[in-house]
DNA sequence: CTGAAAGCGCTTACAG
DNA sequence: CTGAAAGCGCTTACAG
């Protein structure tokens, strides 16, 4: 019940409650009499100093507010655990908001967010306002879109090479042989959906190949497996490019209980490469976001500006990496 | 750059600063027109509360601190997601902590969280020393471990029937004419690991049954294969009980791999009941942990203490429910 | 209902 | 190096 605070342990130790202050502030100034009578004290009474107490008069928090949507996706999962492991190791947390996919929604997420003053926010794979961005841009608050990019370029934001992701997979099913291409999109209202779209169907078109079909997938599973009942029903595509790994299970589910053979009867390629894609149950052909590059960028984007006071939009993009596997037959030469 | 204050608000609306505060303050009195100037003032300004000096004075942060590990493991996230969106409902956020699995690293995160002045602690699949547990109840924080008890009942905790589970599983596995039942356990320094193996051992025992094997897994996905493929050399079992899910889709794998059809050359349940177990897949047999139950249970009681100031230990188990897919043979009678 | 004032637990110039 | 004091942005008795 009984908080310690620095004056009791001042008052046990002999000091001012100042000094005691100065033993717990790196790079404060105090003898080292001083400091061995302080802590000798703070043990014995169990003190810790009240890191909201000093967040109101240092202004920093030394909190980072993560925004969040898909959790079913385990890209984010895995995303969140790599970025609060590189955010602890650096004497920061992560306060967490799981947010309606709105962009209404969205901003009031990061106003409540912004209300217990975060040094920084990260906000993935979510878009918001730029009433928003204002206030944030206002309130000094550096903002990175992790997975996401926004149109004007008033956020930082880091991504893959989306673009280059969708040619790439373009190319190889090209390469491959195929001609009844189809490509169940990522939701159009994100820029990873229309990014990968754009680049894949772009291949397509210079090589003079209409795509077998475009839907837009909405990054949900069941509209994944409906989309794919009705590819399968007459004349069927010979390849489906997936928005995303956690669409394309669904896919693979699908083409599997229609009894075809992924790889054999028809090749399937996702976007990710989330763990689970490497499982032999899906054994996934994908275009690999380096979810571990993204994660450094991210954080040394933030802490940067959060030491610096500098904000202006970054944008940075990673280099992806196709990953041959199963799913998807692989063309002479590929590898 | 610039932080608007109350005193700010105070001034363009004539108010005084306590004013504003009680606009700002659910419950405290102000006229309707003061309020309604202030309220002008505050959005004209584009003010809000700073939470953390509010938590300074009134002692209530209003975040509750999560201790997680094993993110890959989809029961957490899951977890996280639910806990997340039921928390912010009630006005409270979610800071978040990665632990490692070591009691000791978990005391150093659970320390790391008091410091925030956490109004309660979640403690997701982990241990912690009964030095910690005084010190949080010195402090006056309630603590609940979600999915795990603890020795000596310091802690409230919030599990599922994991003996009883185990039981469930063994009667299944009998009732179905299995005689070479193996046992994958979850890791055994786990009281849900120890739990599961004790209910499910028991009732083999009983049987007069000995366990064709008994292996810990560690609620490893690597262990768990390589577990199985040790089971498969040789004389093989008919059935396995997994501890969890996350390794009994490894133990899937590995049997197909070894050419062999879940279901019908060997039975194997898990124990979850995670999203991806009702995937075509994997379409796991499992004992369900009602996660919502569950989590609902967590936040009623981790609330409750923090309403009443009460923080004596609970202890809540919520029956689970054996549900019956294509990985294991179904015993007649059973649905 | 409303304002002046104290105080939450710290950090940080300012003198010494 | 060290202490006294101001101040971070609020809430909350206390008078009126």
């Amino acid at each position: 019940m009984s908080k310690v605070t620095s004056a009791d342990v001042a008052a046990r130790a002999g000091v001012s409650q100042s000094a005691v202050s100065r033993v717990f502030t790196p790079g404060a100034s105090a003898s080292a009499k001083t400091a061995a009578k302080v802590r000798k004290a703070a043990t014995e009474l169990g003190y810790r100093p009240n890191v909201l107490a000093r967040a109101m008069v240092s202004g920093k928090s030394r909190i980072i507010g993560l925004v969040v949507a898909y959790l079913e996706n385990q890209f984010y999962p895995v995303a969140l655990e790599l970025l609060s492991n590189a955010l602890q190791k650096r004497g920061y947390h992560i306060l967490i908001f799981t947010a309606p996919n709105s962009t209404e929604g969205v901003d009031s997420v990061m106003q409540d967010l912004m209300d217990y003053q975060v040094d920084g926010i990260i906000a993935a794979s979510v878009s918001m306002s730029s009433t928003l961005a204002e206030r944030a841009r206002a309130a000094g608050i550096p903002v990175v879109l992790f997975n996401r990019a926004q149109e004007g370029g008033v956020f930082s934001n880091v991504t893959s090479a989306n673009v280059t992701g969708g040619r790439v997979v373009a190319e190889f099913l090209l390469a491959a042989g195929h001609t009844r291409i189809a490509h169940i999109a990522g939701w159009q209202g994100s820029s990873t959906g229309r990014d990968r779209q754009r680049g894949f169907l772009d291949v397509l078109a210079k090589a003079g190949l209409h795509p077998f079909a475009t839907v837009d997938g909405m990054y949900n599973r069941e509209t994944a497996a409906a989309c794919t009942r009705q590819l399968l029903d007459g004349e069927r595509p010979d390849a489906i490019f997936v928005g995303n790994d956690h669409m394309a299970f669904a896919v693979l589910d699908t083409i599997r209980q229609a009894g075809l053979v992924p790889g054999k009867d028809i090749s399937v390629v996702g976007f990710d490469d989330v763990p689970l894609s490497a499982w032999p149950a899906y054994d996934l052909t994908t275009y690999r976001q380096p979810i571990n590059r993204m994660v450094e960028a991210t954080i040394d984007l933030i802490l940067g500006q959060i030491d610096t006071g500098e904000a202006r939009p970054h944008t940075i993009e990673i280099d992806g990496k196709l990953i041959l596997r199963g799913s998807a037959r692989i063309p002479e030469g590929w590898h």
